[in-house]
DNA sequence: TCCCGCGTGTCACGTTCATGTCGCGTTCAG
DNA sequence: CTGAACGCGACATGAACGTGACACGCGGGA
């Protein structure tokens, strides 16, 4: 999962990307509007956490620009707490979450994880396909009940490949979602990982469509 | 199904011809507004993809000579977002979309298959005929339910034949259609291709209209 | 400071599998 | 009956994929 945070103040910035990379996710970090609107324009993020007051653009006006455009990907907003017509404003521009500053980093990473697994159909903080289970809160991923130790790649890879079960993953979308912007993008990185993965969990969860990418469940017989 | 992507960024380009080959389309890529205007002219496209600002020849003069022509191909314009003005002389040159610019893969994809759909009369993302069932978002063929595997080649011919259900499809067409410019004509592919699917869904689904092609569904006889 | 373990990315090599071609048998029209 | 069109099993080939080994960087601990 990658996510998206926009915000001026440096070192809070740093602290959620900290933190949310602590968590399991890819970070990319814009410091201003302009910088946020454009990679959330550009990037394939599976979330954004926006901070209101920005230079250059403010978020509201990011937040509609992208709606406008047809960019549906969930957005948390940080607002300061006396900003009440804010937050109003922002369920109107499309806004999914809030969290009013200062905040608990506890409440922030709850509220992405509950957005990520809205955004891809799930309502549950446990992911499970077969006996693979995947507990987001606590990061712990069980195989028939036997807890198993993952690499924080391994898991990023795991869970997105949950969160998107039944479908095809090529392994251009997977580079995208699991690595930040610059990566070189030829080298058979992804298929390691899988083959790592499938060890772990067992080969049969994961099935490679020749051509195409992977896939996970769904796997109905064949 | 074929695609034409007329695009100079020549990253662009190739980001679009991957993802719409990943989705199942065969790609032809033009650089240029005459290499596209050419293409187009003389091979049969199921939809074109047309970047506006080209080298040599704009991509609005592209579309108005396609289209006094008389190639009726869907076409989808990638416009930049403030060129409003543009995307209103494309409606009149006669394009079929838009898409402005910096846009996401996914949403190119699903205007894409939009198209196809539109263009063969087809309002869903799901195509039947009689116990078989193809899902073009997922790209997943069930047989009275069951789903069953195809290769890339086998998913092409399938969806071709359900976009075009009811009418016999001559052998150069297919090629035409499932296969990019060079390509040697002179073989039996096409025929151990339909060989293949019928194996897989059922031989019955697939007619041989003797010495012109083949027809799927709509064999109420003659 | 040095060493060690670990996660990661790269490479080389082996394996699988989709694809295109060939040859022969079968069907069909004249 | 004859030839052309088509079906089908079989095979070669090359690309895609899997896998083990290794090098590198980094962080922790002695």
């Amino acid at each position: 999962m990658r996510i998206l945070v926009v915000e001026d103040d440096a070192d809070l910035n740093r602290q959620l990307a900290t933190a949310l990379e602590e968590a399991g996710y890819v970070v990319d970090s814009a410091a201003d509007g302009e910088e946020g609107h454009f990679l959330g324009d550009t990037e394939p993020y599976d979330a954004v956490v926006l901070d209101l007051g920005l230079p250059k653009l403010d978020g509201l006006s990011v937040l509609e620009n992208w709606r406008r455009d047809g960019r549906t990907m969930p957005v948390l907003i940080l607002t300061a707490r006396d900003r009440w017509s804010d937050k109003v404003a922002g369920i109107d521009a499309g806004a999914d979450d809030y969290v009013a500053k200062p905040f608990h980093m506890e409440e922030v990473l709850a509220r992405v994880r509950a957005l990520v697994r809205r955004a891809a159909g799930h309502a549950s903080n446990d992911l499970t396909c077969g006996d693979v289970r995947l507990d987001l809160r606590a990061g712990r991923v069980t195989v028939a009940g036997a807890p198993i130790k993952l690499t924080s790649h391994e898991y990023r890879l795991l869970s997105y490949l949950l969160h998107h079960q039944g479908k095809v993953i090529s392994r251009t979308e997977l580079t995208e979602h699991l690595y930040d912007q610059d990566f070189d993008r030829d080298s058979n990185t992804v298929e390691v990982f899988v083959g790592r993965l499938r060890k772990k969990i067992g080969s049969d969860m994961i099935e490679t469509i020749r051509g195409l990418g992977y896939r996970l469940g769904a796997s109905v017989d064949q």
